[in-house]
DNA sequence: TCAGGTTCGGTGACTTGGTCACCGTGTCCG
DNA sequence: CGGACACGGTGACCAAGTCACCGAACCTGA
């Protein structure tokens, strides 16, 4: 029957090479969800019965705390999944994080039994989950990583390079970069003061803008980093 | 046959449910090995080949900075796995995480094709995993918010609580515990000489005796906690 | 048992980061 | 137009991390 037409397992490449009859089990078991920018996707508390495969959009994960701190833990782009929180959320663990979307967002859900039967039948579809897994823990350990080890500063740098838009702007309030960063507005204020005066931000009001990168990637890594 | 003979499995309540041919099949494909106190298990940049479980002993795996700073991510004890870790150098991500035995470690090595043909196989061998994972990742989540949002010395009452044997004392050096919680040794010794002068522990080279637990447990407990 | 090196812990001065309180200014909406 | 609110700036203070240094406890080997 050669190529079959056009679905949203093609965007994934980690399940490009998935047997027809899993495929098609798959892409039936699956239902396409969508979700507005700045709802909830998860919350704590919440229980998880799918397993969420983005097709468009990004979801904020994040952690927060009772004094109305928050850290950013992780995102989820296109073509990658909620892997991590599923998984917490299966077994019986406590945890607090929640999902927000960032953007409007549009995922397939696919039910508990169903992700179960394919993990079982499917190599293919085992290799794509622990994968997705793998990334998600690596980045886990980095964040902890920066967490620790890193000053705020090299830190912030770092991430306002990640956020920039492609006119080199970060379209994001000192308070929202601050939880971002799991610290506190006033801390990324001087911190940005700080750059303003070496000439490598302009300031508006909920924006940044990146004058030259050059001296915020000099800081972003560190000395002796490849 | 009914009862075969006493196996590793048994130690593993999870794999308690195996069916009698997959058991077989897990037993004969791990083997027992044993790494001596103190020898590293793990280290960056080693491929993983084998899932661990551990029959007896201790594992800290810990995150290293280029600064000599460290901080301890998580432990695995006799009846767990290290499926986390395995998981990252399953897949080529950069990863700097080390593990250490504290104590004489034996444990099943399972290699991976026989991992992978369990995880395809046995929904028991499968759920074992997955909960593995959850408790991991739940325990990684805590542990950020626990270094973001909590005060050092609240976190150190909590870990010496942990630490300490059953007459109270924890045998470990200011610079051991400043390494677990990822802080420095001034800042440890400086927390342990408050404790002190409050009546809460008792100091000796190597060692710190609690002194009825009462007061670090009020402290490490804050207020609103349960 | 003594000498010398090493490990452990204590201390003060300083920097960085987080908290608190407060205030001006821009923006939006009725 | 005017008030509420979001945003960002500031100073004072506390908590935590860094640096440099010191003395005491503990091996170890002669």
């Amino acid at each position: 029957m050669g190529q079959t037409r056009m679905s949203w397992i093609d965007r994934f490449p980690g399940l490009s090479r998935l047997p027809p009859e899993v495929r098609a089990d798959l892409e039936s078991g699956g239902k396409v969800v969508s979700v507005p920018a700045g709802a909830a996707v998860f919350a704590p508390g919440q229980s998880a019965d799918n397993l969420l495969l983005l097709l468009d959009g990004v979801v904020r994960v994040q952690q927060r705390s009772d004094t109305g701190r928050e850290v950013t833990l992780y995102r989820v782009h296109a073509g990658e999944s909620c892997v991590l929180t599923t998984a917490c959320m299966l077994s019986h663990e406590a945890y607090s994080a929640d999902g927000v979307a960032e953007t409007e967002v549009s995922a397939v859900a696919i039910p508990r039994a169903v992700f179960d039967d394919l993990t079982g039948r499917s190599p293919v579809f085992r290799a794509f989950v622990f994968a997705a897994y793998s990334r998600r823990i690596a980045d886990l350990f980095a964040l902890i990583d920066d967490i620790v080890f890193q000053r705020m500063d090299v830190r912030l740098a770092a991430r306002l390079l990640e956020l920039a838009d492609a006119d080199g702007v970060v379209h994001a309030t000192h308070a929202a970069l601050a939880s971002e960063l799991g610290t506190a507005r006033e801390v990324v204020s001087r911190a940005l003061a700080e750059f303003h005066r070496r000439g490598w931000v302009a300031q508006a009001r909920g924006e940044v803008r990146l004058l030259g990168a050059e001296g915020l990637r000099r800081l972003a890594r560190p000395a002796g980093d490849r």
